[in-house]
DNA sequence: GCCAACGTTGGC
DNA sequence: GCCAACGTTGGC
């Protein structure tokens, strides 16, 4: 069974609009600097899979668009950058720390699927960003959720 | 702006 | 290997 994706960014870092504005939709997931969201994005993330694009720091919070996996893992080239925020020291280009995949925007949701109604919902409760506390920003996701969230986005609004 | 939750670091 | 201190995330 292929596995879908979650993955968070904050609007004024990088929002889902700057997706769609980018070269072909689509973008490096550099960053990403927690052991594991790595460990997703280098050892499971495959092209193709679905990936819901999700911004934190909004109010509300919550899914915005949908993305998929557009290409295989490899170094993220700003460990080795020491002019980038996310230059890492301890890293080598023999064995690189740090993994991305490319994320390609697909379409923005017809309605944001926010955080207070996925843990309202009784089948998106369970989902690992509703859970208390969930800080990682590149997390699997159960492909129904995602076909029940792009169906909800598609009816009327519930907020 | 507050603060709870979490990951990382480093002293021991 | 434990755990306190610290920094960060992110909802509220």
């Amino acid at each position: 069974m292929r596995r879908s994706w979650l993955v968070k960014s904050e609007p004024g870092t990088f929002s889902f609009d700057d997706l769609m504005a980018s070269p072909e939709r689509q973008t490096p997931w550099d960053g990403v600097r927690n052991y594991q969201a790595r460990n997703f994005m280098r050892d499971d993330m495959r092209v193709g899979d679905a990936v819901l694009f999700y911004h934190s720091g909004t109010n509300p919070p919550g899914v915005v668009g949908l993305a998929e996996v557009a290409s295989e893992p490899y170094p993220d080239p700003t460990q080795f950058d020491p002019a980038s925020r996310y230059f890492d020291a301890e890293s080598t280009r023999k064995e690189p720390r740090w993994h991305l995949v490319e994320v390609r925007g697909c379409r923005p949701l017809a309605r944001v699927i926010s955080l207070a109604e996925i843990k309202r919902h009784p089948e998106l409760r369970t989902m690992e960003v509703a859970r208390r506390g969930s800080r990682l920003s590149v997390m699997p996701v159960e492909p129904r959720h995602v076909e029940l969230i792009l169906a909800l986005a598609d009816e009327e609004p519930s907020d």
